[in-house]
RNA sequence: CGGAGUGUGGCUCAGCCUGGUAGAGCACUGCGUUCGGGACGCAGGGGUCGUAGGUUCAAAUCCUAUCACUCCGACCA
């Protein structure tokens, strides 16, 4: 049975049992977890700490991430780019061929090997990908090339805080195009700016793409996408009359207030605050020179490539997600990215065989209906169960108990709504599916 | 790195000022009663009070050092 379930189910959508899986809530947030989306991580069992800025992914957190990576490879692959996985940790030479070895500051973790050589554990890759693109792509026949990995990176904040939004040990994905002229490295950074405009409004976050400062990336042309929340550590200056944004690093925007004229001279600016959980960038050819990453062009002659860079926090969405969705019960996620879409939960278990049987038939029946469903078959209290999953975020609930049993219904529930509509029984497949579906 | 704090059972915290038998709630184990919104009773288990020194008859409590963590600032694809 689980064998047919495996070919058109991902692994990490597979249907659960509540006592199979790992459910471990806490009615209290630990003393040191500041802002909401940590506390509710924390709360939910998604995320335990091990140290600053350092987090285990719990089976339940772990399944948000899987769902988000997911759409971020569907995303990715559809636009021409191709994975590929590179290490974690980086011979210190590539860097000081780069010059970020002297450039980059204490963020930059290195450490020696037993050979007492210098290494660094990877905060980003461009010295890795141009090495490989360098060895492997010598001409303008090759051209254009884009790779990218989702993978951990690490940065030695000063100050981790925030919990997964501004960790040191984070995931990653992040993409290098490769180009022989400046005008297709422009073409493919408007290729990443409507993929990444699809990634956002998938995964059902409120965001808006933002002019940006290069930072110490370097290079030219560079926007980076925000998830509106009052908690972002960003200041956005952004004009509803017209598509400018900008984030108030930018020396045009810098001292603006609201209602001052917009540059773009399309009406006046106001202020909010944003959670950056995307860069573009256009590289040009800082990297490529420095590691001579060549090509020779059509007239024979060798030349530089022009390149891209293309990044996105997944880890950080997790937490930005949350902090854009939540109420006093706990998480409200996007349904792109709840655990699971729906859950069961039934009243009284081990009590009633009318209860349990009924639970198990319509946990088979939204299996084969291709929905990820857990099955809360714990037994608890009704009071915690449903507290559990409010905290947790389902979006979507199904209530079986004797007392609507009876009448041959059930109880649907959206995490949104503020009450339980009865359903029929033979209906309740459908609606859901529906739901589902829309 | 500057400034301010906090370290007591898995979690939230009290006790410290004024030194004298380590506590509460949650969680956990057993039994019973419960069971449609985080139940109740009884009985249990679990803590070298961050660590190392010092003062003292006696230190969770006072002193020194050190480590970890948190907050504010500088930093940050």
């Amino acid at each position: 049975m689980i064998k047919s379930f495996c070919v058109y189910i991902p692994r990490f959508y597979l249907p659960m049992r509540a006592r199979q899986f790992f459910i471990s809530t806490l009615k209290e947030a630990p003393a040191d977890a500041e802002v909401i989306s940590q506390k509710l991580m924390l709360r939910a069992g998604m995320i335990r700490r091990l140290a600053a800025g350092i987090y285990t992914w719990m089976p339940m957190g772990l399944r948000v991430l899987a769902k988000v990576e997911a759409i971020v490879r569907e995303e990715m692959n559809r636009a021409g780019a191709l994975e590929l996985f590179m290490p974690a940790v980086q011979p210190a030479e590539l860097w000081a061929e780069s010059g970020r070895w002297e450039k980059y500051g204490p963020e930059l973790l290195r450490f020696k090997d037993r050979h007492d050589r210098d290494f660094v554990i990877g905060p980003t890759h461009e010295e890795v990908i141009t090495d490989v693109v360098r060895r492997e792509i010598k001409s303008y026949k090759q051209l254009p090339r884009h790779f990218y990995q989702i993978q951990t990176k690490f940065r030695d904040e000063i100050r981790p805080r925030f919990g997964v939004m501004r960790g040191r040990e984070f995931l990653m994905k992040d993409g290098y195009s490769f180009h022989a002229t400046f005008e297709d490295l422009q073409r493919e950074y408007a290729v990443m700016y409507e993929t990444y405009t699809r990634i956002f409004t998938r995964l059902g976050l409120k965001f808006r793409a933002v002019a940006a400062d290069n930072g110490a990336i370097g290079g030219t042309g560079s926007h980076e996408f925000h998830v509106l929340a009052d908690s972002g550590e960003d200041v956005i200056a952004y004009c509803p009359t017209s598509d400018y944004a900008a984030n108030v690093e930018l020396k045009e925007v810098c001292h603006a207030v609201a209602g001052d004229p917009s540059p773009d001279g399309q009406g006046t600016l106001e202020l909010c605050r944003g959670i950056e959980v995307g860069h573009i960038f256009q590289l040009r050819t800082q990297y490529a020179e420095a590691l001579n990453c060549n090509f020779i062009n059509e007239q024979g002659q060798e030349q530089p490539m022009e390149m891209g860079c293309y990044g996105i926090g997944v880890t950080r969405i997790v937490g930005a997600a949350i902090e854009q969705g939540h109420d006093e019960r706990g998480i409200i996620f996007p349904s792109a990215m709840a655990p699971f879409d729906l859950v069961i939960v039934p009243m009284g278990w081990n009590k009633s065989e009318a209860v349990r049987t009924t639970a198990e038939k319509l946990y088979g029946e939204l299996i084969r209906a291709g929905i990820d469903v857990i099955l809360d078959d714990r037994d608890e209290r009704p009071g915690s169960m449903l507290a559990d999953w409010e905290l947790i975020g389902i979006p979507h609930r199904i209530v079986i108990g004797d007392r609507s049993l009876k009448e041959g219904r059930v109880e649907y529930q959206h995490r949104r709504d503020s009450t339980a509509t009865p359903v029929n029984l033979t209906d309740i497949t459908t609606l859901v599916c529906q739901r589902l579906g829309g």
